[in-house]
DNA sequence: CTTGCACAAGAGCGGTGCTCTCGAGATGGA
DNA sequence: TCCATCTCGAGAGCACCGCTCTTGTGCAAG
């Protein structure tokens, strides 16, 4: 990613890392982040484990490559469901489109769900790198309902009643801003969206964590009535009939 | 917790039983669950690590009894902050006293509260014993709307526009009905209710897991916002002008 | 008093992250 | 072309982990 291998060594070393890098991907998959040894990942290449020390600093590393890598698949795979469908502009669509994009990944990507959001490892403080990929899926999010607004489709928001609501986010106001996507964003506006995408991953982690066995039987019709509902409350919805599923 | 120790061995035994949950405690505490082990327990109460296993199965075991420990406390810290002002009949402040707890036991206990709600441990499945302490805390939330409800102090919840919607949360609400919280509970109530329970833990959990660096400055803050937006959304809420903080 | 049982301790197995050293081979300048 | 340098893979080794098995020992019930 920083300089264009030209070496013969240089190109077999971004090839072998590659190569580690999808080992270790694959492991995480199959067993979560928690029991991904980077022993196995040397194995399954072929190395004995210190050799791959010369192309991972450390285990800690390793796994932030695979956040980074995990967090553009998902964000790639919401921008797309958002796109396939966005010249059509149907706002609350687009919406259903994007969530069921994150649930379905995340379910079908249990261990990489959980890397991303579940329990940090102990001692591991997610770099810079990690953050740009982290809020791309939010961003499709945020510009659906951005576009919403721009093109009125959302009910006047009302007087914001909290005090200091918009320096309580204004760190979600700066970045919605940098990227374009409003100027100036109502804080009323921030706040559902910050509020929805909050429960619409609680929804996913509940689902994948097993803390709504027993209370909702199907996970994905469920999840579609959130998003819906998610949707009316950001002013966006249809505030009428849709059937789940 | 089986039967009453009357033996001076069993005695012994319940004795350094609690010791070795304590000390696991404090470790668990200290470093999160991913880390902790059981060679460091046994090194904390002064025995070697085979030595445990006379007093818990494995690890999970382990585990498992932290859970139960933590899912009590937690359950138990909300129960009494909604208990101290049920009286008042206030079903706003209650709400916001019993998610205030929610959030107030995890940040001062963020390694049990990875624990309880972050990524489950790779081989680990929640025995039944877990389940029941599990949803007391829940239970607080729901008595509070349910009481709510019983008062007449929600507004009439509209038709419900998705098909189905019973069934979906059926299991949900065989729990409200079997502790005798409500019978046969509105599925409109049952579903606000469980999606605002998802946004509570979701922003504890984006707080503690650090998905919220750089949007929000205050957590506190704005989980009081969340925590009245809730309210107001469930219909136990003022609606009206409400300062965070 | 003796038998038996529960217990603590130790050794040991296979696994982990990580460091160090060493030899072989490719790289690239003289 | 030749040689110094540098990279890389392999192996040994350290400290830690979960867990099992065996061995002694002291308490307690019969």
């Amino acid at each position: 990613m920083t300089a264009a291998p030209r070496t013969a060594r240089a190109l077999a070393r971004a090839t072998i890392t590659r190569e580690i890098v999808a080992a270790a991907r694959a492991r995480l998959a199959a067993e979560g982040p928690a029991s991904l040894s980077l022993r196995a990942v040397a194995r399954d290449v072929g190395m004995v484990s210190s050799a791959v020390y010369r192309y991972v600093e450390n285990r800690d590393a390793l796994l932030t490559l695979l956040i980074v890598e995990c967090y553009d698949e998902l964000g790639a795979a919401v921008e797309h469901a958002d796109a396939r469908i966005a010249d059509r502009g149907d706002v609350t669509a687009r919406w259903l489109a994007a969530c069921r994009a994150v649930r379905g990944w995340s379910v079908g990507h249990p261990g990489e769900f959980a890397l991303l959001y579940g329990t940090p490892v102990p001692g591991y403080a997610a770099p810079r790198d990690t953050v740009d990929p982290a809020i791309r899926l939010v961003l499709v999010l945020v510009g659906i309902v951005a576009d919403a607004y721009r093109d009125g489709a959302v009910p006047p928001l009302g007087p914001t009643v909290e005090s200091g609501l918009a320096t309580l986010v204004a760190g979600a106001r700066d970045v919605v801003a940098a990227r374009g996507l409003i100027d100036d964003a109502p804080p009323e506006l921030v706040v559902r969206t910050l509020m929805a995408w909050t429960t619409v991953l609680g929804t996913v982690s509940f689902e994948l964590f097993g803390h709504l066995a027993g209370s909702v039987d199907d996970p994905e019709a469920w999840f579609d009535v959130v998003s819906l509902r998610l949707a009316a409350d950001l002013g966006i919805g249809l505030g009428q009939a849709v059937s789940p599923g």
